[in-house]
DNA sequence: CTTTGATCGTTCGGAGCCAAATTGTACGAG
DNA sequence: CTCGTACAATTTGGCTCCGAACGATCAAAG
């Protein structure tokens, strides 16, 4: 994957290609590396320690974060885990056909779904977890404690600005504007 | 999204779950916050300025990434994009049914199609780039210029580590071991 | 010229994913 | 009790994505 083509001399070409424009570029370089570092440690977990227990990077942070947070409502966990609910179903059908993860009703409100681990499934993560943990320790073996301290602290912030005015921005964007469909998704009724 | 629970608690509870196993704790939280960085700011750019052009983050990744090296073969722009040939092959037809990308065979090497932008999609890219960008600032808006510029280049570090030294790794991993097909995929002939 | 092996891009199976529609439960107002 | 509203998970449709298999092309060797 090695690109010979170096992302810091896009930097300088995107901005030659803007010509008069003023264009942000830490703030670029930034996003641009946020999502090559997302998509190179999804890529290298994939294919070392969760294929060889034949989890998918989705269903392993559903199992960690159940696995974390102990038995809990299914929206909590697709929040946790980063996506949304319909894809949380069809997730925890498949790792409850695994024997990994156990569907329970909430005891007193009928429409909430618990899940938690099984015995298999907490077996799993005592023995995945390490293994995972040894890759993250892999991919950020160039940095220092403190620069990881510094780079997952900057990464928060990120983080926290989407989630706290990200909707707002949303809005203000398309202020007066009609708000165009998605390409795919269910369409209206009829 | 915002989630009620703090990161940096789940990452106190791992600990916990782990007892006596040393877990590298600043390695985890860089790995957990660079995916949550990358699904948020993806979220954030679809639902705004992408959603308004009507273009998935991919096909602009794909975009920008011709709008920046000019014509190139394929097998190049799917490593610069960071997705593989195969889901190339689909969004540069696409983008080729829009009018906002051309396919060229090579001229001397039969087997390389060279995709560029046509007129159409040079100026979508002008225009849609400027406002791509500002809202890489608003993701960013937490971080100082020297803050975006040390954050990036942590995360360049971790690019660098797994495009350098990954493969082999995994090699090392799997070792004696059997290569696991993957759950998905083609299968086998017959 | 023919064979062989490497390397393209494309095809295709299965999973992931979102968001709208749907179904089912809860609960207060009338 | 019955209605209506609110909110839960699920279903569904359309698209994205990866990676193994495939067919085409090229280059080197015999």
């Amino acid at each position: 994957m090695p690109g010979h083509r170096s992302i810091t001399e896009a930097e300088k070409l995107a901005a030659a290609k803007l010509g008069g424009t003023l264009i942000h570029r830490e703030q670029m370089a930034v996003v641009a590396n946020i999502y090559r570092a997302a998509s190179a440690v999804r890529q290298h977990l994939e294919n070392s320690v969760l294929r060889g227990a034949d989890l998918t990077w989705t269903a392993f942070v559903v199992l960690w974060v159940v696995w974390i947070w102990g038995e809990s409502e299914t929206r909590h966990i697709a929040e946790e885990a980063g996506i949304s609910k319909g894809t949380l179903t069809g997730v925890s059908r498949t790792l409850e056909g695994r024997g990994l993860v156990k569907r329970t009703g909430h005891p007193s409100d009928g429409r909430l779904v618990l899940l938690s681990l099984t015995e298999e499934g907490e077996a799993l993560m005592q023995r995945l977890f390490p293994e995972f943990n040894q890759e993250e320790a892999f991919v950020a073996s160039r940095l220092s404690d403190k620069e990881c301290r510094d780079v997952a602290e900057g990464l928060r912030q990120v983080v926290r600005q989407v989630e706290e005015h990200g909707e707002e921005r949303r809005l203000t964007l398309l202020d007066g504007a009609k708000p165009t469909q998605r390409r795919s998704g269910r369409r209206a009724k009829g």
